[in-house]
DNA sequence: CGTTACCGGTTAAACGATTAATCATCTGCA
DNA sequence: TGCAGATGATTAATCGTTTAACCGGTAACG
């Protein structure tokens, strides 16, 4: 209908009112009586009012927008990720940009400062591993691992892993191989650290496997026929990808999952109900996380800034709850153990394979 | 160093001349030597200077950020795309800002007006399928399918199923087993009408895969032993998601891939190399289909608005090369067909199996 | 009765950058 | 000398919103 998009001076004009009027009306925060504040409601609902979020940015200095930072986003856990973080983010009016910061450290601080420029009022940084979050001049939160220093909220990685040793340790596994990545990260130390746990006295064999792929090179066979051919009944990978590949070789070689090998992995991601059979996993409460992290940012940002330690420097917010329990989900890759697997497990085998078990 | 955050104005007053100047040294507009430019560069870098983006934005009505909106964030190849826009539209200065629609329409629309409120220049919008992009009020590129009407850029589906078809026609392959998801949507249309014409006169069935869960659930068996045992020699899955889910149901049930028969996939996703027998797959090239987008939006941003047909209306905008070349990526999952599979070919048998196969 | 408090608004000054219009010099040329 | 044109910088208006300060009038209160 109307050539112009309407601003606040609009409404006011139609109604012989002040726009300062108009714009406390709408916002609700200084004193206009109930009834004029409904005839501006209305009329500013008729001509399709719409906000400048340029004009309000500029005047209160506040942009409405959150930065969501990422290690890498081709990480197959990210969807559900920024999905959640859009979902609370949107909940709460506020909007996020994203930024990759391409795995590297040096990516991460440009990310970060690009961000910055874009004037947005805090952000989410799913760091690299063992990365330190620097140089923001905003409330940062932080998503990593409980056992990271500066972490804000995250998944109880190892109280998960103990809860998936328990599940392979109750079906009677007791020699078990578990697959990580790599011994840097926090994440994957907590969740192995856990799987252990849980599973009580069992054997336990660890191969990581970025050391393997340095030797093999990548894509090499994990050698899971020989680990199960010296008694292993149970493999625990550090993630749903990495249990993927065990899945698949061991079906290549002929292993039967779970009738002759339990498979696990962490994350339930798409594909860890779609493959036959499905993944046994250990589901992050990645909503839970998001809405805690945006809360977080959110409060520090609305905080008539708290401690003197404020600069240019921003500071790494906490959340009231640091830790989000994880799930675990039963599929169908694991099972009880057989009987005769258990019996020919020689607790002597595993000394033989090396440097790449530890 | 300085306590608070440089504007324009400071600058000017550190070399005492005006703010206009300042701002058309920086951005290289008005006249202004070239001894004074270098000088002001300088005092601009030494003080830290960032531009305010509200205050640009309010001035200039452009906010330097672009839309991302997705039908369902946590689509698997959501990663690979969302970075390589956000990589194209970095390199060109801009931020993207992204937006879940959850697969519906209705919220597809909200998730646009959330996205012009913010002040949007542009979108990039991947529809849900069959869906209608409406209400924009600035400049879209659609990536869907190139037999999308009002797409602007997609993959070469057709030509890439093609590819996929004459791939395992050369292995021999004369039975193919074709798995889709939905027969609505327009690029796996392309697809698998791609693979087909590849194939040539080679015997094809057809599983959709929405219409067999409809019936037996989700997760079900998609019957591929049967499909073996009367001759299928090849499966053509619609994604990597279906190729994966195919190649273990086949594993699990003790036939092996690629000896008894081939599996082939589409996009490339993160596990596709990670799995044993690696995926043969139809990469897309989703970095030059970005690049081709966002220049596409750029273009008609800085347009000096064309035609008349411009209104609150958004356009949809056109781009130079609407279709991408995929790239086809053999790996372990294909091989030439037994010959004693080919043998037992039966061209009666798929008459058996009822309504599911088209 | 004088003072205070509140009520329902209005005024006007920011916020920080861009840009059309203007102006003061200087150069070149008839 | 006088005038046109180029050069290099300044002035001032403007984008749209928020908000502290202000204002006339009435009601409450000591």
């Amino acid at each position: 209908m109307s050539r112009q998009k309407p601003r606040l001076a609009r409404i006011a004009d139609a109604l012989g009112v002040s726009t300062a009027t108009v714009s406390n009306a709408l916002s609700g925060k200084g004193r206009v009586s109930p009834e004029l504040v409904e005839r501006i409601r209305a009329t500013a609902a008729e001509l399709g009012y719409v906000p400048s979020v340029a004009g309000r940015a500029l005047r209160t200095g506040r942009s409405g927008v959150l930065g969501l930072v990422l290690a890498d986003i081709s990480n197959p856990l990210f969807p559900k990720l920024a999905q959640a973080i859009e979902n609370s983010a949107s909940k709460a009016g506020y909007g996020i940009l994203i930024a990759d910061s391409h795995g590297d450290v040096t990516a991460q601080t440009q990310a970060i400062e690009r961000l910055i420029e874009r004037g947005v009022d805090g952000m989410i940084v799913v760091p690299r591993r063992g990365t330190w979050v620097t140089g923001a001049s905003c409330p940062v939160a932080v998503i990593d691992s409980p056992s990271t220093p500066g972490n804000t909220v995250a998944a109880d990685h190892w109280t998960g892993g103990q809860g998936l040793g328990r599940h392979l340790a109750s079906l009677g596994h007791k020699h078990v191989l578990l697959l990580g990545n790599s011994t840097t990260s926090n994440v994957q130390g907590d969740r192995l650290g856990g799987v252990k746990a849980g599973l009580g006295n069992a054997n336990v064999e660890t191969i990581w496997i970025e050391k393997l792929e340095a030797k093999a090179g990548p894509g090499c066979s994990l050698g899971l026929e020989e680990a199960v051919a010296r008694g292993v009944t149970a493999v625990a990978a550090i993630s749903d990808l990495v249990a993927l590949r065990a899945l698949t070789e061991l079906q290549r070689a002929g292993i039967a999952v779970p009738e002759d090998v339990s498979v696990t992995g962490f994350d339930d991601l798409i594909w860890s109900s779609v493959v036959t059979p499905g993944l046994t996993t250990m589901r992050m409460d990645v909503a839970t996380i998001a809405d805690i992290a945006i809360a977080a940012v959110l409060d520090a940002i609305n905080q008539p800034q708290s401690t003197g330690a404020r600069g240019s420097d921003g500071d790494t917010v906490t959340a009231s709850q640091p830790k989000v329990p994880m799930e675990l989900v039963v599929r169908q890759s694991t099972g009880p153990v057989k009987i005769s697997a258990s019996l020919t497990d020689n607790k002597e085998a595993n000394l033989t394979v090396g440097e790449l078990i530890q």
